[in-house]
DNA sequence: ATGCCATATGCAACTAATTGCATAAGAATA
DNA sequence: TATTCTTATGCAATTAGTTGCATATGGCAT
């Protein structure tokens, strides 16, 4: 499980509330990682349950209460074990593949329609990877030092979804 | 859900055991799915209420009895809906790039040692989809024609390891 | 002899993630 | 004025997947 570790990880950085950390999940961490609000909401729970983090509460007006958390030092102990000792790889299960393995099954359009409609958003993803890279490179000097580490699984990201995208245009090409 | 479909999509073509569909998951599947025994086991048992599947019991001697899994009309019909309903994208949910993250908060030679590792195992990865490759470029005609779609996941597997090593050393390069 | 590997199936307990629902108010948009 | 979006949190039910255990035999290597 790394969801956990993921969460520990952004509040090590900074505290923040289950909103805050599903909106720096989708802006830092989306590349790499995707969780809904239920499965974060659920997991702060859970840790805090667990001692990794504390919260405080922040009324606010309108809104809704805040809940503020922060790591506790157990949770930096968690976190700092969990990076010290080795991850599996991490598997693929993608339903397209399976869809296009069937093919035959059906008029291969069906299928061609379905990667055209993937392929919108992975260049939409990648379009978004790419601003970010921009953003990036126009840093300097410390700046630029701090973020390299979150450059390079932007990377990931990018890279991968050039490939996935090569891949469509290679599957296109031998369809026609 | 997709194992399900994986599944059916595999007893569309053959009929087999459990043990059996393990095999073709990991000689056929495996650089797109990725299933545990218990897994295959248990979602066999499932479908088989659900009336998608029915076996055969094969007595062998020595060996322990095996139940030879076919697909029922409600079972094709229950894949051909889903090939005909959108799929989501497949999310990437990567620990090792939680990890490099987070690779601030500890010696970074822990973070390259392990993805170093992990190198080896995507190169691995890589030979054997190379050697599968071969095998299809050495088909001619009829054969070739059959087995086109099988051959298009394996130019995903092909070009999602390739680009994973591309990343990895550009992750050497700048970490040096 | 002893252990490991392949064959063959499965349960139980647990963890992880999804789907759907519920609440609530201000701010922006059609 | 009505609808949608953003902020903010959460529960309940279900599905999906992991970890560990259990059983049983024949063949191969050490």
């Amino acid at each position: 499980m790394s969801l956990k570790h993921a969460i520990l990880t952004l509040l090590e950085t900074e505290q923040g509330s289950g909103y805050d950390l599903l909106k720096r999940f989708k802006e830092r961490l989306g590349f790499f990682w995707n969780a809904s609000h239920q499965q974060i909401y659920l997991q702060l729970k859970k840790m805090h349950l667990d001692g990794l983090i504390e919260f405080e509460t922040q009324n606010q007006q309108g809104k809704p209460d805040r809940k503020v958390y922060h790591i506790t030092s157990q949770g930096h102990e968690a976190l700092m074990q969990w990076i010290e000792s080795p991850i599996k790889i991490s598997k693929v299960n993608d339903g397209l593949l399976v869809k296009l393995y069937a093919g035959h099954l059906v008029d291969i359009s069906v299928i061609q329609k379905e990667i055209t409609e993937h392929k919108d958003m992975h260049t939409r993803m990648l379009n978004t990877f790419l601003e970010f890279e921009n953003d990036f490179k126009a840093l300097e000097g410390d700046q630029k030092k701090q973020y390299s580490l979150p450059y390079l699984t932007l990377r990931r990201g990018i890279l991968g979804e050039q490939a996935w995208l090569q891949w469509a245009q290679e599957v296109e090409d031998y369809l026609v």
